[in-house]
DNA sequence: GACGCTATAGGTCAATTGTCCTAGTTGTTT
DNA sequence: AAACAACTAGGACAATTGACCTATAGCGTC
């Protein structure tokens, strides 16, 4: 047997040509010629066009919590978790140039084809939401977590769409530089101390 | 003589069309029975599908020129008018949080399918991006002018993609303060009294 | 009235779409 | 060896796509 079964092989070439091409843009036709199978053998993994949508967009929020969960073990304090999360923006600045924020993007256009796996896309916000507004909370940011979380969500999505549309690298580099510093310079979180044991 | 011609109704119909759904999944029969002509007569108007796309961006263009001439003549001052550009996140609130901002969502889409438009697409936000970089000239930021423009460009379109993906009104409301707050606490601009007389 | 131009309608085209079906192949279990 | 399930391939399906074509209707100008 393969190191990967065929039906993961086809959630991640899927994965790709979503994000590269559109949801709607991307026909089962060129995922079955990426993989390197028949059209035919398709039906035997996933019924529906709708199905292979589901398996990648869960497919992302586990690699996603993998990520987050990563980040966590890392041993770096609630700022430079934060900050793991912004230089996402300069890792993958070449794709984010090309076809935008991964997760944005997705969420944006099921929005347009009032996809109800629509909900389901935008759970993958929903962690780093999460994700950011506990460390926010662990610096102290108390009731005002989750809005901080959300700005700087917002903030890094902004920079995709403005990378995208202007194909602009020194864009991204300014950006996150202001993220960076805005986050340094946060008004006083009032128990930014103590750090541990946060349960 | 209808008050606008067909051609012109075309385009007004493909515009919102293309805003709601996507270009990609729009077709050509939509768009006609939107404006209730059939399919065939579509050909004598535009040749190709490509064709409609320009003249759809052409349109927003024009737009936004309009647009912009309106603020630049309104007589306030150009902390006001960039309001008036932040305000349209609140005053569209309904269709960002379902489409998204037509802009950014348009040019996103376009960078995905290569389209050879999405420059073209592009150049609105340029129209924005030079027009609010002269009210921060104005404001004494100088060299900075361009780059605060092109922040608020991006903040707002953060909020848009945010807005889209949590169909979250009141994250709109939160963050349209934020962006007020942070523009009239804007650290001191070297000549910001000059106002008049920038030509 | 004859001509010419624009506008409109409706049909046709090949290509592609998502979906389904059937016939083989492979591998495991008995 | 036989039986069974999982996998694969390739064709066929109706529907839709963008695009093209011709025929006709309307209207103004000579």
């Amino acid at each position: 047997m393969p190191v990967t079964s065929t039906r993961e092989l086809i959630i991640e070439k899927a994965d790709t040509l979503f994000y590269e091409g559109g949801y709607e843009a991307t026909s089962f036709a060129e995922i079955a010629a990426a993989v390197g199978i028949s059209r035919g053998n398709f039906y035997h993994h996933f019924k529906t066009k709708d199905d292979i949508l589901n398996a990648v967009i869960r497919r992302r929020v586990m690699s996603t919590r993998i990520m987050l969960d990563s980040w966590q073990a890392d041993g770096a304090g609630p700022r430079d978790r934060i900050l793991s999360f912004v230089h996402m923006l300069i890792a993958n600045r070449s794709k984010i140039m090309a076809f935008g924020c991964p997760v944005g993007t997705l969420c944006t256009e099921l929005a347009k084809l009032d996809h109800v796996a629509q909900t389901h896309a935008a759970e993958i916000f929903g962690l780093f939401r999460d994700w950011l507004a506990g460390q926010f909370r662990v610096l102290g940011a108390g009731d005002r977590a989750e809005q901080l979380a959300m700005h700087i969500l917002s903030w890094s999505q902004g920079v995709a769409v403005m990378a995208v549309a202007f194909r602009d690298e020194a864009f991204i580099r300014t950006e996150v530089a202001r993220i960076e510093s805005w986050l340094s310079a946060l008004p006083n979180l009032p128990h930014a101390a103590k750090e541990s044991q946060c349960s």
